[in-house]
DNA sequence: TTGTAAGCGTTATCAT
DNA sequence: ATGATAACGCTTACAA
C-alpha cells in the first residue's frame, strides 16, 4: 500500500507538506506542489479515508434506514438521497430493517460504530427504544416519510391526512356517495391512521354515511392485501361505487380481482390509489392516484441532513411536501340523481 | 467520546486487556472479564470501527455498484446481497451509476479510498477502464447479472441466450409461427445481444421465417419503450400472433398500448416477458414471463464475495443460475392449421 | 494473566 | 514555506 510517506519520500519533502497539498491548506510553494503531485501520480497514490476519518472525526458517509415492505417507494426515495449525496461526496450505507425492531437496533448500533456523519430514517414508526438510542448517540438525523410523535425530530413527509382527505373529496366531486376504503393498519400512526382519518373526515364533512364495514384493513399495503380484501369490501358494501385505496399496490390488487370477477373499472367501480408508483401507469385501466414527490422527499431529507452536519446546528424543521392528484382512467363521473 | 482507554481506567486494567476481552482473544481471567464488561456497560462504550479498521485493514463493508435503469430488478438483487451481508456483519455502500461511465469510475475510486473489503458490480457492461482500475486496486470483486468478455472475473447470472431461446420456443410450442420481438440494445453484450440471439436461433431451429423488421430495438428496457415500440412492430408485422419482450416493463408497455388499441390479449396477440418482476402479476392479463432468481442471484454473489474475502483465494467461478418460465395468462394456444 | 509500547496512515501543532 | 512530532483509538507483538 502506498502511503503519504512514500509520496513524501519520492517528492523529497515531508509528510506534513504532502498532506498540505492534498488538502490544499496554506503552506507550500508552487514548486513543491508540482513535485508532490508528480510523485502522487507516479505512485498511483490514493487517500486512505480510514486514516483520515480517524483524526478528522468525519467519515463522509451517511446511513439510510429503510424498511423493505413498501419496496417500490424505497427506490425513488433512495434515488433522491443518493443523488445529492454523490454530488456532496458522501457515501451511503443502506440498512434494510424488514420492519424488524431487533434488526433496526442492530443497524443503528452499526452506524454508530462505523461513525457515520448522519442518518436518514425512513418510512417507519420509531419506537421509544429507537429514539432513546438516537438521542444517546447524538448523530444528526432526519426522518423521511415518517415522524416522531413524542420527541421533536426534523422530518420531511407529505401530510397523509390532507392527501387522503383530498382523494376522497375528489371521488365525492365526481359524484360518488358510496365510497369504501382499503386501508393499512390503523395502529400505524404514519400511513395507517391518518389516511383512515382523512377518509372519515371527508365523508363526514360532506354528510355522507359511514360505518366500520366500509373499511377493510390490510397488513402491509401490498398487492395481495388489495387482491383479497376487495372481495370482503364488495360483500360488505354492495352499493359501493368507488374505492379509496391507501396504496397503489393494494389498488392494483383490487383491479386484478375486479378483472377476474368481470367487474368493469371504472364503469362499475371507480378506484383511486395512493403513491403514484410506476405500477400505477402499468395497470389497466391506468390508475388515478395521489402522488408523493418521492425523489424530492429523499433529496430534501438529504439536504436537511447535510445542513445539520455542516453547520453543526440542530435544526428542527418539519417539512411537508405537496401531494398531487394524478388523474388517469380509473375514476368515472357519476350523475347525481 | 468514550474510548477503550476510559474503560481500562474504570476497570483498573490496561487497554490491551480491554481489547482482549472485546475481541475475545486469549489472555484474561474471568474476573477481569467481568470488571471490563461492567465498565463497558456503565460507560456505554461502543467500538470505534474506524480505528479498528485502520490497524486491521478490514472495514467489514462492501460496495455494491448498480445502474439505475432496471430499477425494479435492482431492488431484489440488493435484497439478496443485503440479507447475507447483514448476517455476516457486513455493511453495504450502494452506488448508483445511472450507467454513467464517469460516475462509475468516481464510485470505484471512492470505494477504494474507503477501503471496502469487496465489490459487487451489477447489471452493467464493464468498460476497459473499469476493468483496468479494478485489477489495479486489487479488491475482491464479483460480477452480478453481468460478465466481462475479455478478462476472467467471477460472476453470477442467468444464461440470457438460453432463457430467450426457451421463451421463444415456448411460444412456438403453443402454436405460434409469427413471432415478433421487443428487444434492448444489440450492442449491449449483457442483456441485449444474447436475448436477440436466442430469439433468432429458436426461430431458425424451428424453420420459422425471420427478418430485421420483426425486432424493434428499445433504449433501456422501459415501459415507455414497450409502449411506443409495439406500434411499430404491429405496423411492420401485421400477421404477428405473439411477441417476445426482452423485459417485463416493455411487455407491460405493450399491453397498455394493446388496451388502448382494443387489441385483445391473449386472444389476438400473445406476449411473453422477461424478469418476473412484481409488475408482471399486476398487469392485466397477468404476464407469462421468464423468471430470474434475483434474490438468489444477489445472495449467491455475496456468498462468493465473502468467500474471496475470507479465504483470500481468488476464485474464478462462473455461476449460472437457472431461469424458469412462469405461466400466467398472456399467451394463448393457437391451433395449427 | 497482564502491561508497555509500537504501529496503522492520516491531520494538526508546534517549532524553525 | 517547511519539518518533526504528537495525536486519533485501536490491535498486537513483546516483556514481564
Amino acid at each position: 500500500m502506498v502511503t503519504i510517506r512514500d509520496v513524501a519520500l519520492k517528492a523529497q519533502t515531508s509528510i506534513a507538506t504532502v498532506s498540505r497539498v492534498i488538502n490544499n491548506k496554506p503552506g507550500f510553494s508552487e514548486e513543491t506542489k508540482q513535485k508532490v503531485q508528480q510523485a502522487m501520480k507516479e505512485l498511483d497514490y490514493e487517500t486512505n479515508e480510514i486514516a483520515r476519518s480517524l483524526i478528522t472525526n468525519k467519515t463522509n458517509t451517511i446511513g439510510v434506514i429503510v424498511p423493505n415492505i413498501a419496496s417500490m417507494l424505497t427506490h425513488d426515495l433512495l434515488n433522491g438521497i443518493e443523488n445529492l449525496s454523490q454530488s456532496r461526496k458522501y457515501s451511503i450505507i443502506v440498512c434494510y430493517t424488514y420492519s424488524n425492531q431487533e434488526r433496526t437496533m442492530e443497524y443503528l448500533k452499526t452506524l454508530k460504530e462505523k461513525r457515520v456523519d448522519g442518518i436518514i430514517f425512513t418510512s417507519e414508526n420509531l419506537t421509544d427504544e429507537n429514539i432513546k438510542y438516537i438521542k444517546k448517540i447524538n448523530i444528526p438525523i432526519v426522518l423521511l416519510s415518517t415522524f416522531s410523535e413524542k420527541y421533536k425530530l426534523p422530518f420531511v413527509k407529505v401530510d397523509d391526512y390532507q392527501a387522503s382527505y383530498a382523494a376522497v373529496e375528489y371521488l365525492i366531486g365526481k359524484g360518488h356517495k358510496n365510497i369504501g376504503m382499503l386501508s393499512g393498519d390503523p395502529n400505524d400512526k404514519i400511513s395507517g391512521e391518518p389516511r383512515i382519518r382523512g377518509y372519515k373526515e371527508a365523508l363526514k364533512d360532506h354528510h355522507l354515511f359511514y360505518n366500520e364495514e366500509r373499511i377493510i384493513v390490510g397488513n402491509n399495503f401490498s398487492f395481495e392485501d388489495g387482491r383479497s380484501n376487495v372481495v370482503t369490501l364488495l360483500e360488505n358494501f354492495p352499493e359501493m361505487t368507488a374505492i379509496f385505496s391507501a396504496s397503489d399496490e393494494m389498488a392494483a390488487g383490487a383491479i386484478a380481482t375486479a378483472h377476474e370477477k368481470k367487474i368493469n373499472i371504472p364503469e362499475e367501480l371507480s378506484i383511486i390509489g395512493y403513491d403514484n408508483i410506476l405500477v400505477s401507469q402499468m395497470v389497466y385501466p391506468p390508475l388515478t392516484t395521489i402522488e408523493q414527490p418521492l425523489y424530492d422527499m429523499g433529496y430534501t431529507a438529504a439536504e436537511m441532513l447535510f445542513h445539520q452536519i455542516d453547520e453543526k446546528e440542530l435544526i428542527n424543521k418539519e417539512v411537508y411536501l405537496p401531494f398531487k392528484i394524478i388523474e388517469r382512467k380509473s375514476v368515472k363521473v357519476i350523475d347525481s340523481l
